[in-house]
DNA sequence: ATCCTATTATAGGACATCCAATAAATCAGA
DNA sequence: TCTGATTTATTGGATGTCCTATAATAGGAT
């Protein structure tokens, strides 16, 4: 059901990492649910990140005060405080500056 | 001494992560020894990976058929192989569309 | 009440990436 | 030759990300 709008990860390297940063990007479009990050990141990098990577991840987030939960019956609402989207967009500014030129090239083509 | 172009990673989320990918990345450009690499990643990334990060990881891609190595007396050479160069590119467009739309909004400010 | 499903969550193991510390090999210069 | 600088390389430990189980909890349907 997921739409696609990514290759599968190459097999050359490993393509893990940016996790944290890429949920607090996802909910800094809107709240969203454990079930709805994970089927955000699955549309945007090819592979939908299990239980067990997501919540953990999620925990670690509010440990450091980035999101907030709010519990709703069945599901958590997951919100980035203040603080979360203030370093989101700090994040935000890093990775382009650190991974732009990759970006660039390829968008030249 | 390095020419910093990036600010320093942000400290509200982890942004290790694809280094293997990175070093295939600089090596396209041209053939460098350990301490060029390290110096380029410096450069675009903001921290410049250590021995102990940077060996293991041309080991890895030298064992995958992904890089050639040449000893040069005090330096050795890595080059991308032919089959380096293309998983260099698929590897470049999985990542450009898997975390492509946080540039085009970052590239819109 | 009892089932079924969705959702949240943890446990445990694998691996890439990171560092500091240590070491070895080579070259250049005194 | 000895000394110091450069470069390569390994070790060992920490952490984040990833999976496959496994489980708990809550809502809806019968």
């Amino acid at each position: 059901m997921a739409e696609r709008c990514c290759p599968p990860p190459p097999d050359c390297c490993d393509m893990r990492g940016m996790l944290s940063f890429y949920i607090l990007w996802v909910l800094s479009k809107k709240p969203m649910n454990g079930q709805e990050i994970s089927e955000e990141l699955g549309k945007r990098r090819g592979t939908k990140p299990t239980a067990g990577t997501i919540y953990p991840a999620l925990k670690e987030l509010r440990k450091k005060g980035l999101i907030e939960v709010e519990r709703k019956g069945r599901t958590t609402s997951y919100t980035l405080t203040k603080s979360g989207k203030i370093a989101m967009e700090k994040a935000c500014r890093y990775f382009c500056s650190a991974f732009g030129e990759i970006f660039h090239e390829y968008e030249e083509k």
